[in-house]
DNA sequence: ACTACTTTAGGTCAAATGACCTAAAACTTC
DNA sequence: GAAGTTTTAGGTCATTTGACCTAAAGTAGT
């Protein structure tokens, strides 16, 4: 009985990772159902069968896709979480910004989903809920739960557009990742100073 | 004599104004020939005639939509420009961050621009080119003529990243703008003291 | 008014796409 | 192993799209 629920869940996966592949690759206008099929390995009826329409398969996959990158950030900062504050800041800093400056797979999903949320309203919700648990995740673990809500809220609304702009924008900035980490961390932790 | 060369002209800015209106409301997969011409008001085969494929308004439309601004953004440096630093900066950083806040016209299109430019090189090398330029008009205004080229560095290279990324991110964060652009001009000013 | 050049109108064509549909095959369950 | 359910195969169909093509209309320059 577990095989028949398994293997379904398994075909929906495929699905959904060829979905993300495709998005990254060839942007919103170059998934189609046929594209994922092929990609997947089975018919596009097939495809079908599982998410009857394109954006089934869209939001589907924007909502896994959020959840698997929030997993990430969450691993990345449990395992800065015995370090003392400013070199947990400093690595946590390192580690978010090493995404953004290669055209990493991540960041050209992101360009995506960017794209999409601007008019698809599930994308953008998704979208929204994603960047506030970020926000929360990020500076609970820089400010720590000792920290005040006016701390956290400083950090969080410095750090996290920051982060976001600096994979757009990296290949045309006068500083390496490293010095650009480096003042990012230095005026993270003035922050909590005052 | 002028008046046909100011109607190519005429004819080749509105084909590529539609261009921008299509691409900011539907993406790039909305962006049509047939679209294009429907919002123009002329005949597909007219705007082939002008632009000979899809490729080519695109390239034209962005490299005209980038230079206007960027000479947006010189405007707003120059109307700064008597005031004293610290207001001069607090100025251009609320202007800037105004665009973000509500999901404005030039957001949209730029979250297009981002995912076009993630697959396409003309698109990216236009881009880049545009952010070094716009790097180095905020640093110039802000750390003015006589400030090191550290200074200027570090500047553009928090502002320009922190801009960008407001845009995705302002409306899951916990300050309001004005927070956030107090704050900001607060760590810019910071940035040129020591 | 004649000629050469530019611009517009209208149409064709092959390829791609999302949505459907039906029947066969593969499984559970009893 | 029979009946019922889930999954897969294969195909159709209307629409849309970019690229082309040809002829007509318009616009200088002489």
């Amino acid at each position: 009985m577990s095989t028949g629920n398994d293997n379904r869940s398994l075909k929906q996966k495929k699905i959904l990772d060829c979905a993300l592949k495709i998005i990254r690759d060839h942007g919103d206008a170059g998934l189609t159902m046929r594209k994922i099929a092929d990609c997947a390995g089975m018919r596009l009826s097939n495809v079908q069968y599982y998410f009857q329409s394109k954006d089934d398969v869209l939001a589907a996959m924007v909502s896994t896709y959020f959840g698997e990158c929030e997993a990430e950030l969450t691993q990345v900062a449990h395992s800065c979480e015995s370090l003392g504050r400013p070199e947990r800041t400093h690595r946590l800093i390192s580690e978010v910004l090493k995404h953004g400056t290669e055209l990493s797979d991540m960041c050209r999903v992101f360009r995506e989903l960017w794209a999409i949320s601007s008019r698809n309203d599930v994308v953008s919700g998704e979208m929204t809920t994603y960047y506030e648990s970020l926000c929360r995740v990020v500076s609970n673990s820089i400010v720590g739960t000792e920290g005040s809500s006016r701390q956290k809220a400083r950090v969080g609304s410095l750090l996290l557009p920051f982060v976001e702009g600096y994979s757009i924008t990296a290949s045309s900035l006068p500083m390496t990742v490293e010095e650009v980490a480096d003042m990012l961390t230095e005026l993270t932790l003035g922050l909590m100073d005052n």
